[in-house]
DNA sequence: CCAAAAGTGTTCTTTATACACCCATGT
DNA sequence: ACATGGGTGTATAAAGAACACTTTTGG
């Protein structure tokens, strides 16, 4: 077994994933059952070691993809969580990062490996290991003011995507109801959502729904004009 | 001499601070020149290595106290830095943290130790060590972001200061200038200024400005009622 | 034909922007 | 008395909030 001597002690670096996903009117954290101590059969974000030759963000990845197989998702570097006492086996510090996905498009593995991992609505958390309830009111929180002035929300939905469903996804993160006509308005005024011209179909009730895509690349050259998008 | 030996490589961890000041029109940060290689010569921000018995935001306040003398300024985390080839020493990681300093209450201390600290204007930096310009890049354009709704700007100016003052403020840290009738008027629509009543004196030229004081009382319970300051 | 959800405009209030003259002081 | 920077109000434009009925589908 190898060894890594130093002249000054170091912490142990990793990174946690704090993945928020959609579900029919919910917003969702993915978290993983620990199977090991400390905190064994506790709740905790997937995450793990940082290795000596990725960057943080690098690992976050990685590590999103072992445990999802997603790539190329919208992540963001959240905080780093650095108490003394966060460990009870050490000095850790963990880098956390938020993700946001398509959770149609994923679907958790069941006994994929010894790690469980379960989608767990936001207002019914089970406890959490280590300081990860207040990693999670971060995160939560950075969600929440993120959300009303960049257009991430539809990160969390599928390519197409209806207009009340987007309401939805709003009205779930920002815990609070929001008047159809001027949500409609806003998002239409934006100018960065292109009518696909298809309608739901098969739905048990009520009128369908029109489909709409954001259009990504509209969205970044106008980044580059210096432009805010505000709902 | 004690040595440290783990089953895992560790990178460094290390904070630095970003330190700004405002003097008298102009925004600046504070630099530390190099006294050891790596880039040995070239300005750097300050920091140093993270104490296992610290937290990060600790391990800042320690080094900014160590290097300034201040104790009790605004400070927040920044951004965790982690390109594996930042540092040519090795991995180093760093946990950045950016201040805002009452430029008055602190003089540089002229040949205080081996480090040779200095303001610079951030129009006309030197070149940076490491990754600091970056760094740099990153510090700023959040300080830009978060003057816009949080009242953050009084900490860099005296206790009592008059409206051009600040606004001259504002102006410098966005780099463009504001009307003065609209701005006061937002200014003094938050309800957070209290008139001390003093005038300037002892002015070279034009009519003397009141002083006014931040309500940083009022301003904690407007912000648990929550409330969004916005200029 | 009934239930359910989608879609659509107007009015009013609030906030942002543009703009010009008088005032207090030092020299 | 003049040069300099401080201090003030109003009108117009833009954005946000409140609000009710018609349309399209499935059963």
């Amino acid at each position: 077994m190898n060894n890594y001597t130093y002249k000054y002690p170091r912490p142990s670096v990793t990174t946690d994933c704090i993945i928020f996903g959609f579900d029919v009117n919910e917003l969702k954290v993915l978290l993983i059952e620990r199977g090991l101590e400390p905190f064994k059969g506790m709740w905790a974000f997937p995450g793990g070691f940082l290795d000596m030759d990725e960057s943080a963000e690098e690992g976050a990845k990685r590590e999103l993809q072992e445990e999802t197989n997603l790539e190329g998702v919208f992540i963001e570097q959240l905080y780093t969580f650095s108490s003394v006492d966060r460990d009870p086996r050490g000095r850790v510090i963990t880098i956390a990062y938020f993700a946001l996905i398509k959770l149609a498009d994923y679907q958790v593995k069941a006994g994929d490996d010894a790690k469980k991992a379960q989608w767990f609505s936001i207002s019914d958390l089970p406890k959490l290991a280590f300081d990860h309830r207040r990693v999670f009111e971060v995160a939560i929180e950075r969600l929440r003011k993120k959300i009303r002035y960049e257009p991430i929300g539809f990160e969390l939905l599928n390519r197409d995507f209806t207009i009340p469903e987007l309401q939805q996804l709003y009205e779930a993160v920002l815990e609070q109801k929001l008047d159809k006509r001027n949500f409609r308005k806003k998002m239409m005024n934006t100018n960065l959502l292109i009518k696909t011209g298809e309608k739901q179909r098969r739905r048990m009730k009520g009128k369908p729904a029109y489909y709409y895509r954001f259009d990504k690349q509209k969205y970044e050259e106008l980044i580059k004009k210096g432009f805010n998008f505000e709902i």
